[in-house]
DNA sequence: CTTTATGGATGTCACCTATCATCTTTAGGG
DNA sequence: CCCTAAAGATGATAGGTGACATCCATAAAG
């Protein structure tokens, strides 16, 4: 049935929400417009009443994938001392509980290998997702700007990285790679 | 027809090369069982008379993988100075030639966060190339075990997440990812 | 010359993206 | 205030492709 034009502004939200975090646990082609519409409480039929193509929810999900994530680190960017900051970041993305949930963390290791595979669209906005990402990290880096920027390229793939192996490994392993690169153990 | 144990033996290895580079282009649901084949210059009939299931052919084209790339690696780590090797390895890997060319390229980078939602099989195969990859970086690295070993820990993820997200950003920043992260431009 | 097992051809079943007729309800003009 | 046209949701379905199974012709092996 017919709902009105702020209920179908939630459905969207709904369903962008949903694609978001099983994306991120399953993939882009593990997340099906049907797993992410029934998730959201629809059924697959009116998908395309929201979306044009699949390709166009990933792009949108991807957006507020970033959207979250970074308001998470930003968070912390306001206290007094940005590089405590960062380091609290860290902790937080270099975690076993954000290596255990990925549909809540960073698009970065749960995704980039699908995008780099995936249309121009969907990597431009993942990309322009990336580079919020190392602004925002960059913000709260010693030295001049270009040390900054170049400091937080460094520190966001070495994070990512960590987070990406340690999901394929076993336990002691990936504790392992989290201490190793800086993480603690929460 | 049939052919000879020793054609059987070349034709599995045909497959799993292809596999191996198919997996790493594509992605593991990307690569279907009959694109394989069908590179291998086979037809997907006789593919069950080679492998139990698609998961079986992973695992194999995972070692594979590793194996060639980390024969890569060692092929420097013999030269008098380690330490310039682990340098030559980190230019060869944070280079435009890599990024652009995965299914040759390091399977970190392009399978880890699909390996992180496939079996245990595969994950098994996976975290033990990558260990067989911290230990040969860790071999040329400074200090005592444990220093030299998280040292390589962090080398790697942060070389695998630059890869990753360089394959996923468009060519200027690209190259300002690799730069950043001690790459050249070859 | 018989046995055997490889690889090719074809089939089955499930699932994915995308479409559509249909029902229902909203929104807006008279 | 009501009536009607537009539009969201539904369930069925089309078309394609995936993994995996089965039958068959044939050549190796004994």
């Amino acid at each position: 049935m017919r709902v009105s034009q702020a209920e179908k502004e939630r459905s969207r939200d709904r369903i962008v929400t949903s694609a978001a975090r099983l994306l991120r646990e399953r993939g882009v082609d593990g997340a099906s417009v049907a797993d992410v519409m029934s998730d959201a409480g629809l059924t697959h039929g009116g998908f395309y009443r929201h979306f044009e193509t699949k390709d166009a929810l990933v792009a949108a999900a991807l957006d507020q994938a970033f959207d979250q994530f970074i308001s998470t680190v930003s968070r912390g960017a306001l206290t007094p001392d940005p590089q405590a900051a960062v380091a609290g970041f860290m902790k937080t993305y270099l975690s076993e509980g954000h290596v255990a949930h990925p549909g809540q963390g960073c698009p970065i290791p749960a995704l980039a290998a699908d995008v780099g595979r995936s249309s121009p669209l969907v990597q431009e906005r993942f990309s322009a997702g990336v580079r919020r990402m190392v602004a925002a990290i960059g913000h709260a880096m010693p030295g001049d700007d270009e040390a900054r920027r170049s400091a937080a390229w460094r520190q966001l793939a070495m994070m990512a990285g960590a987070v990406m192996m340690a999901r394929t490994a076993d336990s002691p392993t990936a504790a392992e790679i989290l201490t190793a690169c800086g993480g603690g153990d929460s």
